[in-house]
DNA sequence: ACTCTGGCTCAAGACGCA
DNA sequence: TTGAGCCAGAGT
DNA sequence: TGCGTCC
């Protein structure tokens, strides 16, 4: 859903917005993690060969608890405090989008058995990958680590990024680490990338402030969440949404303004901005830290 | 010629021992 | 799934 | 750095 050139967008018009920082600069600070976007990266690629994955003497998988234990360590060692946000229910709006990821996967799995019949390794690879599925059992088997390990764990009513985004809004974490790009949509004030990149990758840390990025293209932040919504919902370039909204202020006078580009039927982007500005999202009580669970 | 978009491809975690 | 990089084609 | 292992 996020916009494609996003960071290049920022590179071009916000460059001062974001700056490369060291993992150091976090020490002591309380960070929101997507849980279940890192999980789905564990299912496709830790101990993974063609269908094989980590698995336990009753045969279930591992790779999650894996990926996500020895992450943990690593944040923990830095100093970084992780608060870990697990989805809830997706918003009706993300139905459709659902819906079309159910298929894909259906379609996955037929093809990989295909492969799987033709013994062809290379398409084996490829279509396991498309399969993968992060279940409940997946997110509870992750949480249960993390609580066992003493790190606070919270349930988004909805989506995660929506919830970590008001966790550092209220303050109650001091940024937000995610690959995500929507996350900077939800308002997030302190963004940072790569935060789990290792070092060996020479990928620094990038960190993004809001008001900076705000400041910088002249934007308010419903400006901006238009700006989204405008290039990622809809065929047009970060660029040329960023222009016209310089020019007409918001969707609305655009759509006004505007007859040559082809709006989809019944655009939703009225319930899209809803979604950004007004999140369903919970404020219980700063997760704190646990102590460890012997076991 | 230049810019933008869109379609394609790719890789993706973390450890430790050579 | 996600972003990024590269190439081709459309629009200016 | 590259590659096999983690279960």
């Amino acid at each position: 859903m996020g916009i494609k050139g996003l960071t290049k967008l920022l590179v071009d018009n916000a460059p001062t917005a974001m700056k490369e920082q060291k993992l150091e600069s976090y020490f002591g600070r309380r960070i929101a993690v997507d849980a279940s976007m890192s999980i789905y990266q564990f299912l496709v690629v830790v101990g993974r060969k063609g269908t094989q994955m980590l698995i336990n003497e009753a045969g279930e998988v591992t790779s999650h608890l894996q990926g996500m234990l020895y992450r943990t360590i690593r944040l923990l060692e830095a100093g970084i405090k992780p608060v870990y946000v697990f989805d809830g229910p997706p918003p009706d709006l993300k139905k459709q989008e659902l819906a079309k990821r159910f298929s894909k996967r259906a379609a996955g799995s037929e093809e990989l058995a295909v492969a799987i019949a033709s013994r062809n390794k290379e398409d084996i690879e490829k279509f396991s990958k498309r399969t993968v599925k992060v279940t409940q059992q997946h997110n509870e088997d992750c949480k249960r680590l993390l609580r066992l390990i003493g790190v606070p764990v919270v349930e988004a009513p909805s989506e995660a990024e929506a919830q970590f985004a008001a966790l550092c809004k209220a303050g109650k974490v001091y940024a937000v680490a995610s690959e995500d790009m929507d996350s900077l949509t939800f308002g997030a004030p302190i963004f940072l990338r790569h935060l789990m990149d290792p070092s060996s990758r020479k990928v620094p840390v990038m960190e993004f402030e809001i008001p900076k990025i705000l400041e910088e293209m002249n934007l308010d932040m419903d400006q901006f969440i238009d700006l989204c919504i405008l290039s990622g919902d809809y065929c047009i370039g970060g660029l040329t949404a960023l222009k016209l909204i310089h020019q007409h202020g918001s969707i609305e006078n655009i759509l006004e303004n505007i007859n040559k580009y082809q709006i989809p039927d019944n655009w939703p982007y009225s319930e899209a901005r809803l979604l950004f500005k007004e999140p369903i999202v919970s404020m219980e009580e700063k997760p704190e830290i646990n102590t460890p669970n012997e076991e």
